[in-house]
DNA sequence: GTAGGGTTAG
């Protein structure tokens, strides 16, 4: 359009941004916004909305920052494109901070502003905040009921901060008002039962999923890796096995490698270890390229936590040879090692990771403790 | 008629 000199206007450009988003196209993007730069619609916040919100999508935070900064006319929304992207960075102080200049800039808050909050609070686990967003949404948001959006980002505050039974009453709120309609969708049954797996009532987890089949919502593909993880802690092997197996013939959904390691740990974990290395060739025989290396290093973490020397390290060595650069696979190798005081192994391991220029990430966690 | 949101195991 724009080469047979056809002049764009907004419409046209928001079109095209929003199209090299979704297809993961930075540099087209990148063309876009210098002709956009040259065209004059830069000043759009329309436009700018949609340039906001590529760069944050393709992690380049500090650009979509920019161009936050240059729209001259801001409103709401290119505010929470910004701030989106400050969650999805994990950059949660950074998001409560544009949060705080909002009403400077005279922007009002909205659902969007509201759920992205909420994320921020889930990060750091800042319950006293997100008590406080809640006690807003209450006050302020006459269709809360409505958004499953901020319902799910509500549970996932909840859960994240330890209070399994808050999670549970916005849960069942959020079903309670449609009576028999189907409000809640699958992603909020997911949520609630990622907030019991993470919270260790893997059993109520398990029957919330079956009543989320029993009010006919199609189960996905995550809402089944945290089912089928769930079996495995509770000790149901052919329950798990049955989920797996139904996951493809039932719903017809195409298992992934997160699905496949869940399977192998949930035979693992049950001692089942034989069974286990037979599945995991199965499902390579099946051809399932994309599973086989978290499949190995499934079977991997299975060894390391059983003690089992000899099967560990022949998961490895075929984990690395698909994966040489994967530091995961050392760092359990190296925990097996160690689990039987094998130090000698773990210095040459140490030794190899160097040479290949690998380097271990230090772990880092905090809390907020409930006054 | 254009732009922005929530779920994944180990």
């Amino acid at each position: 359009m724009h080469s047979n000199g056809i002049s764009t206007d907004t419409y046209a450009l928001c079109g095209s941004i929003t199209a090299s988003s979704s297809l993961r196209n930075v540099e087209f993007g990148k063309q876009i916004h210098s002709h956009v730069a040259k065209s004059g619609w830069i000043s759009s916040v329309f436009v700018g909305s949609a340039l906001i919100d590529l760069y944050a999508k393709s992690s380049l935070i500090a650009d979509a920052a920019v161009m936050f900064d240059e729209i001259p006319l801001k409103n709401s929304v290119c505010a929470n494109a910004l701030l989106s992207g400050f969650c999805e960075a994990k950059l949660w102080i950074e998001g409560l901070e544009l949060v705080r200049k909002m009403p400077g800039l005279n922007l009002d808050y909205d659902h969007f502003t509201l759920s992205a909050m909420l994320r921020a609070c889930t990060g750091l686990s800042a319950i006293d905040l997100g008590r406080q967003v809640h006690g807003y949404l209450i006050r302020k948001v006459y269709n809360l009921a409505d958004d499953v959006f901020l319902q799910s980002s509500l549970v996932e505050m909840y859960g994240k901060c330890g209070l399994v039974m808050k999670a549970l009453q916005v849960f069942n709120f959020a079903g309670m008002r449609w009576g028999g309609e189907k409000r809640r969708d699958v992603v909020l049954w997911t949520s609630m039962l990622g907030v019991y797996g993470r919270n260790g009532h893997f059993e109520e987890g398990i029957l919330l999923f079956e009543e989320m089949l029993k009010e006919g919502i199609e189960p996905d593909e995550v809402a089944f890796v945290t089912v089928i993880s769930a079996c495995g802690h509770t000790g149901q092997i052919q329950l798990g096995l049955e989920y797996f197996d139904c996951m493809s013939r039932v719903y017809k959904l195409i298992p992934g490698p997160e699905h496949c390691s869940c399977v192998v740990d949930l035979l693992c974990r049950a001692g089942e270890v034989e069974r286990a290395v037979k599945v995991v060739n199965e499902m390579l025989g099946e051809g399932r390229n994309k599973c086989s290396v978290s499949l190995w290093v499934a079977l991997l973490s299975a060894c390391s936590d059983g003690g089992n020397v000899e099967l560990g390290e022949y998961a490895a060595k075929r984990a690395l040879e698909l994966d040489p650069q994967n530091v995961g696979v050392y760092v359990q190798l190296s925990n097996l090692y160690a689990r039987l005081e094998m130090w000698d192994e773990i210095g040459q391991l140490r030794d190899t990771m160097k040479q290949r220029g690998l380097k271990k990430d230090s772990g880092l966690s905090w809390i907020q403790v409930t006054s």
